[in-house]
RNA sequence: CGCGGGGUGGAGCAGUCGGUAGCUCGUCGGGCUCAUAACCCGAAGGUCGUAGGUUCAAGUCCUUCCCCCGCAA
């Protein structure tokens, strides 16, 4: 059989293992990606992830603004591709697009659907304390993750995981049902799962206040919100890391300092920092930390 | 040229107005102890990121470059 003809839509490192995947099993005829843009200090254009690896491999690399525009859809309709698989792209596609390849458009989305349609489906999992999550293939449809489902693949979060390990695992999970989810669709035997409305949850993007620490929650929520954002929690001028329940015997931000362990209260039971981050300074476990910075009364809330 | 902070013994930090480089921890040696990650005594270890400049004298002032971090995107 010949290879199918794909057009493959990703942006960041999670979708690059589904490209990966995609190159030995079919003919990638082009790669979209979104444009470079100016990140991090000093506004240097960055390439995203796919953009780099794509050229790697020498596949034609397209990064159009906006992928609805009319001379893009025309670009892609004279591609004449027999499928799209999108993963983690960044942009909404148009009907007009979804109509192009003869077996429509596939996305791979990082939940089980319809549990966490949206944005940022790994973090909300994680935040939220779930014990399971897993990757879903669905035909795409003009909705936000609400297209019928091809198939799921579950993966468990353990009670400390973090978010790089948890999305490291998704994303090599997801590229393996895609290729599964290939072979079924050129084998026959895809059968597709209208989902259920009723049991949908939204993970939206994440906010920056998502990430402040109201020490008055209990040391769990606290601990999901850190794991679940690592490097994005936040607790007065100081960024959280990683924690890890305790059995201290303090009250709401009450700190304890023993033996270069750095010990904090809770609305309900009590954590151990482990990672924290000063402004301006980098990422230190407690012990380190603690040699170098007075941890006084007012620590959370001193400037 | 987006805004800002920083690079000082192995680690984390201090170093005021330029004048012999300090603190906590660690390491090594010795002591105390039934014993110890505890305590006491002592020691080693730093061309102060790089390259220049100003000066009688620079970690400290000026300039170059490299690297790191926060914000904003």
């Amino acid at each position: 059989m010949d290879k199918l003809k794909v057009i493959f839509m990703g942006t960041p490192d999670f979708a690059v293992p589904s490209l990966d995947a995609l190159i030995d099993k079919t003919q990638v005829i082009c790669v979209v990606t979104q444009p470079d843009r100016p990140k991090g200090r000093g506004h240097k254009l960055q390439p995203p992830p796919v953009k780099v690896f794509a050229e790697e491999n020498n596949l034609r690399v397209i990064q159009p603004l906006k992928v609805k525009a009319r001379e893009v859809v025309v670009e892609l309709a004279e591609l004449k591709p027999d499928l799209i698989v999108v993963v983690a792209f960044g942009q909404i596609l148009s009907q007009k697009i979804l109509d192009i390849p003869r077996f429509g458009c596939i996305n791979v989305h990082a939940s089980l659907l319809p549990k966490y349609r949206g944005a940022a489906p790994i973090e909300w999992s994680i935040i939220n304390g779930e014990k399971i999550t897993g990757v879903t293939t669905m035909q795409m449809n003009a909705g936000l993750d609400t297209g019928d489902i091809l198939f799921k693949s579950e993966v468990k979060i353990s009670d400390d995981m973090i978010l790089p390990e948890l999305r490291e695992r998704l994303m090599i999970v997801g590229a393996d049902l895609l290729l599964k989810t290939l072979y079924k669709l050129q084998n026959g035997g895809l059968q597709p799962i209208k989902q259920d409305d009723s049991l949908s949850t939204y993970a939206p993007l994440l906010k920056k206040d998502t990430g402040l620490i109201d020490w008055n929650k209990s040391a769990r929520e606290i601990h999901n919100l850190v794991r679940g954002l690592y490097g994005g929690a936040r607790a007065g001028k100081f960024k959280i890391w990683r924690t890890r329940l305790a059995e201290e015997n303090l009250s709401a931000g009450e700190i304890k300092i023993v033996d270069g362990k750095f010990f904090v209260g809770t609305g309900d039971g009590s954590l151990e920092i482990l990672e924290i981050q000063a402004p301006n300074s980098k990422k230190l476990n407690a012990a380190d930390f603690l040699r170098g910075n007075k941890v006084g009364d007012n620590f959370w809330t001193n400037e």
